[in-house]
DNA sequence: TTCATATAGTATCGTTCCGAAACTATATTA
DNA sequence: TAATATAGTTTCGGAACGATACTATATGAA
């Protein structure tokens, strides 16, 4: 099967699984928008991380969150440190009908992988897409685990170690570190046991 | 990482891959039409067929072809057997765009993938196609070379065989094995001996 | 045969998507 | 303070798309 036999079916399988018709009433692209929200960090839930997240321009993604708010499923706030940002956050309406996405027939073929074949698909899809990122000068939008900026301090006694992220100068919760970020670069992955148990030095 | 994230790598890559841009002026239908036409075998270049791959509407599909044929990139021709169809055939002007076809810069992506995980990748991919095809009732739209209706005699003295689609009652070029086909029904893959060693007939 | 139904394809309508460009408001830098 | 950059919105026009109605040919039944 050649490279390009590969390229049209990632392609294709994107188109098909994201499905033809309006689930839930949301239209393609409010559906993309949902999930990015959903998956977005802090530092990302904003119209402009979207637009470059979804390659489209900041007009089109205004447009789609306007709707979405409009519907429901999205709210608003001004950010307080630069006040002409604006910081979204998902309603609990639209996480509730997550469970609903048109994908989830994708997420559920995913799921089915045996364990080590879905583990090496994800790193090679990780790849596939951090060289096109790349070549086209798109951030990668990766997380927290594997991004260069993370930062964390020596362990205290409990085995918690605390984390920052060096772009932004925040510090960021454990439970942060998987928020997709529009600030991601890539680096060396984070250590495992670092990352579950906290008992390492950086 | 989750099956979740999994399904939205995939269809993020897709959708990044495809690139924003109206490269060669044609624009992001027009070209998964080029791409169709390109990949499909004879008994699948058919407006209704691209219709089903590309998961739209006999009616979308029907002014995509059209405004392929303005451009000159598509030629059309009545069907022999049955005078309501309609035969598509990329021009050579078509054949000669597909090396800037956006999609590009993923194939390349996939090419430095290494072999072997290049093949368990692609073996994933059309797994996850088929499962996601069939769950939302769906042509899975495979090749010849692992479908159920094909049909080969036993090979001669100098290796050849020769081939016949089941379903079509068709008999089947050496070359016609790789296109795509809106009549596949998943089989055992084809034994590899039997597919690479025969000499072209013409 | 004749009639009903199915299928291949096209045309049209309204909605959404999307890129481009102009615009407002706030930040940053000189 | 002024110039410039950045975040976001608005508007416009073209294309995508689903729905529906339509024509023409095929197929199957009485």
């Amino acid at each position: 099967m050649s490279s390009r036999a590969i390229a049209e079916l990632v392609f294709h399988l994107g188109r098909i699984a994201s499905g033809e018709g309006l689930v839930e009433g949301l239209t393609a692209a409010q559906w993309a928008a949902v999930r990015y929200f959903a998956q977005a960090n802090r530092f990302s839930r904003t119209p402009s991380a979207f637009a470059a997240f979804h390659g489209t321009t900041r007009g089109t993604a205004s447009q789609t969150i306007k709707s979405l708010e409009i519907l429901g499923y999205l709210t608003r706030m001004r950010s307080e440190d630069d006040r002409r940002s604006v910081r979204l956050v998902l309603t609990e309406k639209a996480w509730s009908i997550l469970a609903n996405d048109p994908l989830e027939s994708l997420v559920r073929a995913a799921d089915s992988l045996p364990d080590g074949i879905q583990r090496h698909f994800a790193k090679a899809l990780q790849r596939l897409l951090g060289e096109v990122s790349q070549e086209r000068g798109k951030p990668p939008f990766g997380t927290c685990t594997s991004c260069q900026h993370l930062k964390s301090d020596d362990c205290n006694r409990a085995g918690q170690a605390n984390y920052a992220c060096g772009f932004t100068s925040e510090p960021l919760l454990l439970q942060e570190l998987d928020g997709v970020c529009i600030n991601f670069a890539s680096g060396k992955p984070m250590p495992l046991k670092h990352y579950v148990t906290g008992t390492e030095p950086r």
